[in-house]
DNA sequence: TTGAAAGCGCTAACAT
DNA sequence: ATGTTAGCGCTTTCAA
């Protein structure tokens, strides 16, 4: 039985001076205890197969010493990693995305909660060459699962389905059965805020949405017409903006909104940050938010407390789309049956954006 | 040579239904190409030792069927986890503090860039019974080395110390030659925000700093009162308030401050988020920004850019920071000479908060 | 240039 | 109840 010098010598190369402290392995604490390997897997894994006295002292021992079992051992070993990955497109960093940055909190504890470790990582994809490339972690199968947000292209689905590698897709704007994913109801969103505004009076109210994102756009957009429609409204087709899909371009939604020879009372919009272009829109062309304009979102990003006036909106539940997501995700790694979970979203979060309408007696 | 069914089984569990299907080992890919896995592993690394016409058939495969070594094998071999930890106290996620996440993105970048995988961990350190929580990834040394952010506890770092476990802090608040560490010029960064408003005809500035993270308040304290100094400038030292640590001990601060029976022109505060907890304040006692009061922060971060009116700062370069870090830790990890770094922060970022001071002609 | 063999640390099957 | 052994996938040494 020879050392395999030249692996020897890499090793030592990461353990600085103390080279000569025997590495803590299952064998050293074996030899410690006076028994095999096996007995102290056993007593460490706290299965049964050895007696009383023989796990106390191995367990006195392990704890002492501070023994954890080498995990790329045990990886090798089962064929599973322990990681879950959350993938994202190259510079679209879900750590500074408003909504986002807050699943990533609750994913993340989540994670740790079930003994995961959580990797991000990005992916890139061509939409013109049609070319995936992947991140190391999902090329060398470093993880057993993957999550992605939002939305994602059909083409790396059909990557990950290929490559069997089980993939969840959080707040996502689709609805495949095919897909697990994980929603929350936009359609009820929208309609509670719409609804909401329609409650405290506004009776020309516009919406701010989006159609680049088909199904997400849809369903706000859905939600906003079935109030609208209940309560007999009708509005002119300008105020209706559905080119949206950031910051700037709701500003400019908004600035067509405006240039019609009527101005609403109220905006609908169908996410916050939506809403915060919007509110910029309307301060350049000298609203008062909420006295000449009330402003509602869907979100309820931790920005909206920032803004002035904070944001009233529709809170979309982190928390529960977060547990979700891990829950459903180990379920699919783990071959347990599953189906896509839709997160209820109907809490309305007044702030200061939004107030009843005044009485405009002509 | 028997097969160990109960592992296979086990290791079935996660591989869906295909199991029929060989798995991609080095072994397979030998077999394929008519070679020792040997000469696999060597054609895969790049390394000589193999003929041409070898080294072709082999990359030939290995490219078709896109083989990836299994990772964990390579760490079990090696003894290298190739992750890298960020940790941080539970209930402190760095994921939702503005300053920290633009951080995160950084290091994420540099870390797949050099083929770490980044994994976020939370430990608990009770105050009190002086005990520390280690996170798994920490306890079964799945990573290779470990980030911290701002303050941390030295018992933590003693813990830390002993393990052997290589490790930065970023944004360190300390500058002890021991400790590894990446950090701003605070105090740099506080001169150069007081030198600005005094540039623009400020003689009455006020201070909002903190005592609670020593260090840094030290720094950020004496780079203000350095450039008051310069200016042979006195004020009522009831407008010197070091006792904010976040947006509402901020808040009270400046309450303080306009106790007084006179108002400054300016205030410099040491963090961002203290300056928009005084902003808050301000505006509750119907200042108007800027043309009441200048206010001016350090950091920069996202936020300044939707409080109203956007916020002055002096940026902290997190890109650099966060690129510092990783190349200090890793050499670190590897045995490498290094030695801290101290990131130059004079960087001005003007925006809405702060203007000339009027001309009071009493 | 090539392949056989050993071993990283662990666990489970099997023999005692 | 306990110990022995094989093997997860890989890389390196060593022998041919």
């Amino acid at each position: 039985m020879k050392t395999n010098q030249f692996v020897r010598q890499q090793r030592n190369l990461f353990k600085g001076v103390q080279t000569f402290m025997a590495k803590l392995t299952i064998k050293e604490i074996a030899r410690m205890a006076g028994v095999s390997p096996s007995a102290v897997s056993i007593v460490v894994n706290n299965r049964k197969g050895v007696s009383e006295p023989t796990r106390a002292r191995v367990m006195d021992i392990v704890e002492k010493l501070n023994y954890y079992p080498n995990p790329s051992s045990r990886r090798l070993l089962f064929n599973k990693t322990n990681n879950i990955g959350i993938l994202f497109k190259k510079n679209a960093s879900p750590m500074e995305h408003f909504f986002y940055s807050e699943l990533n909190s609750v994913i993340l504890q989540e994670c740790e909660a079930l003994g995961y470790n959580l990797i991000f990582s990005s992916l890139e994809y061509n939409n013109k060459t049609n070319e995936i490339t992947l991140p190391n972690v999902v090329n060398y199968r470093d993880v057993d699962g993957v999550i992605f947000y939002g939305d994602i292209d059909i083409q790396i689905i059909n990557k990950f389905n290929t490559m069997d590698i089980p993939f969840i897709i959080v707040d996502s704007h689709n609805r495949s059965e095919d897909i697990l994913s994980v929603s929350a109801d936009y359609y009820e969103a929208s309609y509670t805020a719409t609804k909401y505004l329609i409650s405290i009076g506004h009776m020309s109210i516009a919406f701010i949405g989006t159609s680049l994102i088909p199904f997400y756009g849809n369903q706000t957009f859905f939600g906003f017409k079935k109030a609208i429609e209940e309560n007999r409204i009708s509005l002119p087709i300008n105020w209706i903006q559905l080119d949206a899909f950031d910051e700037n371009s709701s500003y400019l939604c908004m600035k067509n909104i405006l240039s019609y020879n009527q101005a609403p009372t109220a905006i609908v919009c169908s996410a916050d940050i939506y809403a915060i272009g919007a509110m910029r829109c309307l301060k350049d062309n000298n609203y008062k938010i909420p006295d000449d304009m009330s402003i509602i979102g869907i979100d309820d990003i931790i920005l909206d407390q920032y803004v002035e006036p904070a944001l009233s909106t529709i809170k979309i539940d982190k928390v529960e789309m977060g547990k979700s997501a891990i829950d459903l995700l180990i379920k699919k790694i783990e071959n347990e049956k599953t189906g896509n979970q839709i997160i209820t979203s109907n809490e309305l979060v007044i702030r200061r954006s939004t107030k009843p309408v005044k009485d405009t007696k002509v």
